[in-house]
RNA sequence: GGGCGGUUAGCUCAGUUGGUAGAGCAAUCGCUUUACACGCGAAAGGUCACAGGUUCGAGUCCUGUACCGCCCACCA
């Protein structure tokens, strides 16, 4: 038997162990994710055209999950793809400082160790330890991104904390604040009882709950509510205006009646946000606890008055029952009007919503306080000269065409959002995250990036990490100063995200690229669905069913897990993902690098004509990088690398392979000449159609791909990261 | 209460402007065929959730129903 002509490294099956770190260290050595460097070494032209990404930034308190893992592959592939085609090309890398999550888990971390709180540690204390926390869970989800393979410019790394983040989100606020658009004022927010702060409308999660109905006697009328304890200052009676049982009742008119502890008057309110449908129609307000109960006040100037404490504990206003907490004062308040003989009815199971926390909170509690809010009903004037409300530049971003969101029925739903949104609050009660540059001294309020000077306390809230996250795709540019990188790759190419933060995020960057630089701050939303399990359900610890990236990586290699999560995903649809597929994938990897050895063995000698057979295969492939192409630009990934895999293993192994096989046994008999021609095209042509499917699937599969490139005897680039795509 | 998505082979999913159904994995049978057993070949497997409608023709368009999932909503 012949020696083989191809490389040894091929006589053993692909070893993504051993091969990957060597690629990541190439590529890394090569300083090619910097665009910059692609230039400067003649890679890109100068004046091509940028495409850019700004990686959402994983948070410093996780590891990395599948759900990062399917955000890595599918950006570095319409990165390393742009790239392979000229573009210049800009991944920006980032952490995100996470507020609450953070210092939730530090604090729950330090109690556990310690049995101390953040109040017994001081500001400063607490600070220092979350700094040594996020600076060990940076390099862990550091390392772990780098592995995917993931070709981000690091040079170009920002932390949402770092210092020149920080002095954005600084400039930020100050600038919207003096536009008139942050604003500080009394207002009913949602108030967690438990972390002890304000939670934005979106981080409100409704959570179904059974509890007792009461039907209570309040003089005449018959009231509802699950929520007994907050009714002690009810004074207000508030039906529909055009309710014909109450006809005879009057705006304004006083009844007196008895009620909890003692004789009270009541005072008749017509108001149309009473449902004539619910219950008896009729219900008594507690505006200082509730979103609707408060506007109805304030549309009828009503007094309001406290009930319930930032802890939960019933003030004065409950007489006996001051002091206690709501839940347990619940029941003793229930007894009590039984006793009075107010109660006419109790519902037992009656399943509502409760209003918690999302961020690993409590149950909410509405409370009126003093908060930033940031309107986003005021028409102000944009940079770019028009005169708008944020609401209408958050629909209009979209509406104009100017962002468009991928799949499309999300922009719908991102409409409707807008539809719904109030006031921003941006204040939070937690001491980690960018404080606000507010000042205060002597009952005066002075908003400035530093201190005014002697004497003045800067506001002890911190922002929402929203704000900041909102400020992103050119915070890490370099705004607010205006640096080259803002020019060139502002506003990026595409936001790429799980749908699941639409509302969270986009919206908000839409919002503050607007009013900061007049621009969108994407071309392109590219929303990807939810990794969940083989059977559908969501990977969570308590169900034992994740599949960590990492360990894929080790078991079947980054190209296998980047594959998997990638073909069959279709666009904002949930990927259910089991070690099968992985596992398939990893099959692949290694019939390519077969398909390289049989190539190899069979090499071609300098310039061949190829024969008429031989140039329709080679033009096949070009046919299918137009596919390719044309998918990837669709942002259907998942065709495009569907075909690309089919191509290769199908048509390319299974059929011209075998094809080959014939003609290369007659071209090795010397005497016949025509074979040995025929059997030097077309191994000049499977040169070629390898060549070309190594370009289309690196962007999917960079590590096997590249391992192959590096033992190709002749090639174009010395890296094929930097390669030219074939169309 | 409103909206959205899903329902295609045992499992996970494709199916782009309508033309008598495809892939991967699993399962069956057979292969030490000199690129690959992380492989090759063969065979098997679906009344495309259900009911109507449009059409020469529908998985693909329209109407409705059922089930699963998600999102939104200040019904006391």
């Amino acid at each position: 038997m012949e020696p083989s002509k191809a490389p040894k490294a091929f006589l053993k099956p692909y070893n993504p162990n051993e091969q990957e770190p060597r690629m990541l260290e190439a590529w890394e050595k090569s300083g090619y994710a910097n665009p910059d460097k692609m230039i400067e070494d003649g890679l890109t032209a100068p004046d091509a055209p940028s495409y850019s990404i700004v990686l959402p930034p994983p948070n410093v308190t996780g590891t990395l999950h599948m759900g990062h893992a399917a955000m890595l592959a599918i950006e570095d592939i319409l990165i390393r793809y742009h790239r392979m085609r000229g573009y210049k090309t800009l991944w920006v890398p980032g952490t995100d400082s996470a507020a609450i999550a953070t210092q939730s888990k530090v604090e729950t971390d330090i109690y556990k160790a310690e049995k101390k709180t953040r109040h017994d540690l001081g500001r400063e204390e607490l600070m220092k330890r979350i700094d040594a926390f996020v600076e060990e869970s940076k390099a862990t989800i550091i390392n772990q991104t780098k592995k995917m393979g993931s070709s981000l410019d690091w040079s170009r790394y920002a932390y949402t904390m770092d210092e020149k983040r920080y002095r954005a989100v600084m400039e930020a606020f100050v600038r919207m604040h003096d536009a008139g658009l942050i604003y500080r004022g009394n207002r009913i927010v949602n108030w967690d009882p438990k972390l002890q702060t304000t939670v934005s409308d979106d981080e409100i999660e409704y959570v179904e709950q059974k509890d007792a109905f009461y039907h209570f006697k309040y003089g005449p009328f018959d009231i509802g509510t699950v929520r007994p304890e907050t009714k002690f200052g009810d004074k207000y009676v508030v039906m529909h205006p055009d309710d014909a049982r109450y006809k005879e009742y009057t705006h304004g008119q006083q009844i007196d009646l008895e009620w909890i502890n003692g004789p009270i008057t009541a005072t008749i309110i017509k108001d149309e946000a009473a449902d004539m449908e619910f219950g008896s129609g009729v219900m008594t307000i507690t505006p200082a606890h509730s979103g609707i109960d408060f506007e109805i006040a304030q549309r009828h100037k009503l007094d309001v008055e406290r009930v319930i404490d930032d802890r939960g504990i019933l003030l004065d206003i409950a007489g006996e029952f001051k002091g206690q907490h709501i839940k347990k004062a619940r029941p003793l308040i229930v007894e009590k009007l039984r006793a009075k003989g107010l109660i006419s009815k109790v519902d037992e199971n009656y399943v509502h919503n409760v209003s918690t926390n999302s961020r690993g909170g409590g149950i909410i509690e509405p409370q009126i306080k003093l908060q930033w809010f940031i309107d986003v009903n005021k028409a102000v004037q944009f940079p770019d000269g028009k005169t708008q409300t944020l609401k209408e530049r958050m629909r209009e971003a979209i509406s104009s065409g100017n962002t468009k969101i991928m799949p499309e029925r999300f922009e719908k739903i991102y409409y409707h959002w807008i539809e719904n949104l109030r006031d921003w609050c941006i204040s939070r009660q937690i001491w980690f995250g960018h404080r606000i540059p507010a000042w205060f001294k002597d009952g005066e309020v002075r908003v400035s990036v530093t201190s005014p000077g002697e004497g003045w306390e800067q506001d002890p809230d911190t922002l929402d990490t929203w704000f900041s996250s909102g400020l992103w795709t050119f915070s890490t540019l370099g705004w607010p100063e205006d640096t080259d990188d803002l020019k060139t790759y502002h506003p990026t190419s595409v936001l790429e995200t799980g749908y699941d933060i639409l509302f969270f995020w986009v919206a908000r960057m839409v919002l503050m690229a607007g009013f900061l630089r007049g621009e969108v701050p994407f071309k392109n939303v590219y929303l990807h669905g939810l990794v969940r399990d083989g059977q559908g359900r969501k990977m969570s610890k308590s169900l034992g069913n994740i599949i960590d990236p990492l360990t894929m990586i080790e078991k079947y290699g980054a190209d296998a897990t980047r594959l998997s999560l990638i073909i069959g995903a279709s666009p904002g649809n949930d990927l259910k993902l089991s070690e099968d597929r992985v596992r398939g994938y990893k099959h692949f990897a290694n019939k390519l690098w077969n398909i390289t050895r049989f190539v190899l063995e069979n090499p071609h000698g300098g310039e061949v004509k190829l024969n008429a057979g031989d140039q329709k295969l080679v033009d096949e492939v070009v046919e299918i990088a137009k596919q390719v192409s044309a998918h990837i630009d669709a942002f259907r990934l998942d065709l495009a690398a569907d075909q690309i895999y089919h191509f290769v293993w199908d048509r390319f192994a299974a059929e011209i392979l075998e094809e080959s096989k014939p003609i290369f046994r007659a071209g090795g008999d010397p005497s016949n000449s025509s074979g040995q021609a025929a059997a030097a095209s077309r191994a000049h042509a499977l040169s070629s159609i390898l060549t070309s499917s190594l370009k289309l699937l690196h962007p999917f599969m960079p590590f096997v791909t590249e391992a192959i490139w590096q033992q190709l005897p002749k090639k174009e680039s010395d890296l094929l990261m930097v390669a030219k795509w074939p169309v």
